[in-house]
DNA sequence: GGTTTTCCCTAG
DNA sequence: TGAGCTAGGGAAAACC
């Protein structure tokens, strides 16, 4: 192409894009069409540069557009039709100017004195206003001075609205009642705004402003000059994205409050509510809504919590418990009509109740280092803060490889799904676990950081690989090149230094740096940013191999990937060869060492010696000795010692975990139950106990004694309904579901009870087996908690025992235990009579009722009220222990409801909560249910 | 009644 | 204008 070629495309790409674009009525869509010299980031190249076109539009959004029809292909004149492939179009606007500004989120940026001027127009809300050209922004890096964090002002709210009776609150007809904020200063302990917006009158509360309303409008309208005037540049709270939010706009909407949704920074801009699910084999499906509020990050907790941290439960009561260490009242819908419906001081409780939801995300915020953590990520990868709670992991390695690209004047192709070739590659090895008790130390020694390693010893890169016809063509030496175990060619550094490598290099050299900083930082803010840097940045370079593997993603390379991985394997191998090869007793070693399993990056070793420190120091010989055998960076490590170790299988294990030999620093546990969040507490509490006495305590009775008193316990029906929750995640929705599944259909049956408050595809569902006809399918047995406990319906303690209990405590007994099955499962302790739970449930309600005799149970057949003919003449023993009965019950149940009215914050009010994260809540109800039926029995005493 | 498939969750 | 990866155990349903 020369210059008249390009002076014709652009006029026909001109036209094309008019075309496409009939409706608008802009003056030129292509601004520029330039020759430039760039390089591709595909493939080992010889020459420097080629030329490429670079194509400036008028608008960012016209880039889709070009770039479709560039793709499909255009004709030129006198040069023919021909497709394009497009390069680096399709990057997210705000990131493309970030990147080529050199900006990076969480970010300072100077405006230099005299490089701006007053806005010409005011176009926003903000406090200062100005206008310069793009390229006087000055950014700084995130050092020194530079390094703080701003005084982000934060708002934290939460919103309450009336539902119908038994129904959901729905902004087509419910009203929102109550909002309560509070505003804080990042990095200060307390808010320094408090208020609570209330529908009609509201009871003073201590510190905090009360504000009352007539109308909804009034509240709506009040929450939105709130926002004016505090103009948070974050707004928090808990689940706001799918709930509060949205229902605040729908409601807006509903009521016809026009003025209502300009909430953002930009004036006249109204807030826009999408739909939205996210999905990714990380974080699964998600079901959420897009709202766009313009210069405001919205940071949703539960969304930080989803993504963060791996728990059983979500709710903000159950987090609030884990980080907190509070319980926070769980006041259910169809509760807060009746209490907007009361007086001023019922519409108080609620507005307290409110506040504290508003108060524990910005706790959990503060807590969990939120913002630092955040601010850091977004500083290290460069992608705006927002993107890291509503976009996936592939952004921020795509971020970081633009920015390096563009350094080199390398340009990113745009293939989408263009699949390379075969679509999976092989991936670890986990090497055969010998299972067994081991009680001789056992050292681990670990790769570090396995995989940037090896992509940055052997070079890797997308412009550093040579695909096969170019190796021909090229003919490079053998000394210049690599051939990796899974047969691809990469070139050495001396003829391409690779990106991905150069990137790599760059996390954890900044690691290394913000580590040896943290040892150094005696301030607690800034110890809080180096953690939360050297955490970004381990987790950074983790993702790159897997950016690389994606197959669905921007820029999937499995040549690099499967490459990665087969370095992997080789080196495994190797590691546990030159184990067994050098410490034999042939060697001059005491012992032969034994690689009795190792996973990945792992082996563990029996060096047969019998004290940790000896282990220790043959651990640390063999990683020296190792290390040397391999391309530098990669390096071997000695991380700690297990001993005692018992091995269940691959990926499941469990010791005591030692790094100096003095005293073990925990017990550890992989892959077991423990560990999983699909195990009932009853269980992860069994095994979690019974591997604390065997491995620590060393008293194997004593954990065959703790397994037969809980089976015992179970089977007599002692056993808190709360330990008998399981919990499943709904990873699609219900009819994606090939296989029927106890968790699944449980969230269809509550569909039907209340489609409002059902699980959704995304979240965790509790469940307790429950008795049924013989030969029932899981899925038939499964009810939720609540349900069971408010209709009494029984539990299924055998299922518990044979298909929760059982296997799992064999798995760990087995090794340990000659005829575990027969000692833990089948004595005296499993023919525990189990006392029937009373039912007025299925097959119950037929029965004709009978009356039982109240001493020994048996059906009364005479006239009897209370007594059979054998028990006559025991009334007053059998009396005085019916009322002892009941007053240890009432007294029971009065400690648990002071202990839930001290967890609500006032012992002068009725307890509201019904919390099913709460084991509390749960022994509250049965010693309710338990009482009540107690005194039914004294009332029959009363003839 | 044994084998295969589906699903969940974890290790690394 | 979207999504890191594979290996693996174990429970339960579905299949033959």
């Amino acid at each position: 192409m020369g210059p008249d070629d390009i002076s014709r495309f652009h006029q026909t790409l001109e036209g094309r894009m008019r075309e496409s674009n009939r409706s608008s009525n802009v003056p030129r869509f292509v601004k520029r069409v330039e020759l430039v010299q760039k390089q591709t980031i595909m493939h080992y190249q010889t020459q420097q540069s080629q030329p490429f076109l670079k194509i400036v539009v008028a608008l960012p959004t016209m880039v889709a557009s070009c770039r479709g029809i560039l793709e499909r292909g255009i004709t030129i004149e006198g040069l023919g039709s021909k497709s394009f492939l497009t390069y680096e179009s399709n990057i997210l606007f705000a990131l493309r100017f970030m990147i080529d500004r050199n900006i990076v989120g969480g970010n300072w940026i100077e405006i230099p004195a005299g490089r701006y001027r007053k806005a010409a127009r005011v176009m926003s809300y903000c406090q200062l206003e100005l206008d310069c050209l793009y390229s006087e922004l000055v950014s700084h890096a995130a050092e020194g001075e530079y390094s703080k964090m701003a005084p982000f002002r934060i708002l934290s709210f939460d919103i309450e609205c009336a539902g119908r009776k038994g129904h959901f609150p729905e902004p087509t007809h419910d009203p929102v009642i109550q909002i309560a904020n509070l505003v804080t200063h990042q990095g200060e302990g307390q808010p320094f705004v408090r208020n609570v917006m209330t529908l009609k009158s509201c009871s003073p509360i201590v510190g905090v402003d009360v504000m009352s309303f007539d109308t909804e409008r009034d509240i709506l309208l009040a929450w939105r000059d709130l926002i004016r005037e505090v103009d948070p540049d974050i707004i928090i709270g808990y689940n706001i994205c799918k709930f509060d939010l949205p229902y605040l706009i729908e409601r807006a909407e509903v009521l016809k409050i026009a003025e209502f949704p300009i909430l953002g920074r930009i004036r006249n801009s109204r807030v826009r509510v999408r739909d939205a699910t996210f999905s990714s084999r990380q974080y699964g499906v998600r079901e959420s809504k897009d709202v766009t509020i313009e210069g405001r990050v919205q940071f949703d907790l539960l969304q930080a919590m989803q993504r963060d941290y791996k728990l059983s439960s979500y709710s903000l009561n159950s987090v609030s418990a884990h980080f907190l260490g509070e319980q926070k009242e769980d006041v259910h819908h169809s509760i807060i009509s009746d209490l907007q419906n009361g007086n001023s001081e019922t519409r108080r409780r609620l507005a307290v109740y409110c506040l504290k939801d508003a108060y524990l995300p910005q706790r959990l915020l503060d807590k969990l280092m939120y913002i630092y953590n955040y601010v850091e990520m977004a500083r290290v990868t460069g992608v705006p803060i927002s993107f890291l709670l509503s976009r996936g992991q592939s952004i921020k390695v795509l971020s970081q490889l633009l920015r390096k690209a563009k350094q080199k004047n390398l340009v990113i192709p745009n293939i989408k799904g263009q699949g390379s070739g075969q679509d999976t590659f092989e991936g670890a090895t986990v090497l055969e676990a010998r299972a067994g008790f081991y009680e001789k130390p056992i050292a681990t020694l670990d790769f570090a950081s396995l995989y940037p390693s090896i992509m940055m010893a052997y070079n890797l890169c997308y412009c550093t690989l040579v695909p096969p016809e170019d190796a021909r063509k090229l003919n490079l030496p053998p000394e210049s090149i690599n051939k990796t175990p899974s047969g691809e060619i990469f070139v050495k550094p001396e003829l391409q230094k690779g990106i991905l490598p150069e990137i790599l290099e760059e996390l954890l050299a900044a690691r290394k740096r913000a580590k040896a900083d943290l040892k150094e930082a005696k301030d607690p803010l800034e110890r809080a940013v180096l953690d939360g840097r050297q955490l970004a940045l381990k987790v950074s370079a983790n993702s790159v191999y897997g950016f690389t593997g994606a197959t669905v993603g921007q820029l999937p390379c499995l040549e690099i990937s499967s490459s990665v991985t087969s370095y992997g394997r080789q080196m495994i191998e190797h590691t546990k060869k030159l184990v067994e090869d050098k410490f034999t007793t042939v060697g001059g070693y005491e012992h032969n060492a034994e690689v009795i399993y190792g996973d990945t990056d792992s082996v563990m070793v029996q060096f047969g010696v019998s004290t940790v420190e000896d282990a220790m120091k043959l651990g640390r010989e063999a990683a020296d000795y190792i290390s040397g055998t391999f391309t530098k960076p990669i390096k071997l490590e000695f991380e700690k010692v297990y001993f005692p170790y018992l091995l269940i299988s691959k990926k499941r294990y469990a010791g005591l975990y030692w790094t100096n030999p003095g005293k073990f620093d925990k017990m550890d546990a992989k892959g077991i139950e423990t560990v999983r969040r699909d195990n009932c507490l009853l269980v992860k509490n069994l095994v979690t106990e019974c591997l604390h006495k065997i491995l620590v305590d060393r008293d194997v009775p004593g954990a065959v004694q703790y397994v037969k008193n809980t089976i015992s316990d179970l089977l007599m029906n002692r056993v808190d309904l709360s330990l008998l929750v399981i919990t499943k995640g709904l990873t699609k929705t219900g009819e994606d579901y090939a296989v029927k599944a106890a968790h699944v259909e449980l969230a269809e049956r509550m569909r039907k009870r209340d489609p409002a408050t059902a699980p959704t595809v995304g979240d965790r569902v509790p469940y307790v087996i429950i008795k049924a006809a013989k030969g029932a399918k899981a899925y038939e047995k499964s009810e939720d908690p609540i349900y069971v406990l408010d209709n009494n319906i029984p539990i299924d303690p055998q299922y518990y025992l044979e298909n929760q209990i059982s296997k799992p405590l064999l798995r760990i007994f087995e090794p340990i235990l000659k005829n575990a099955s027969k000692e833990l499962l089948h004595g005296s302790h499993t023919r525990s009579v189990s006392i029937s739970t009373p039912s007025n449930s299925g097959i119950m309600k037929f029965a004709k009722k009978q009356l039982t005799c109240l001493g020994c149970k048996a059906v009364i057949s005479g006239d009897s009220q209370t007594l059979c003919s054998h028990c006559k003449g025991r009334e007053a023993e059998l009396y005085c222990k019916t009322v002892a009965n009941v007053s240890d019950l009432e007294m029971l149940f009065g400690r648990l409801w002071t202990q839930c009215q001290e967890c609500q914050g006032s012992l002068h009010q009725d307890v509201l909560c019904t919390s099913r994260d709460c084991p509390i809540f749960y022994r509250r109800r049965k010693a309710q249910k338990d009482m009540a039926e107690a005194r039914l029995q004294l009332d029959r005493w009363d003839f």
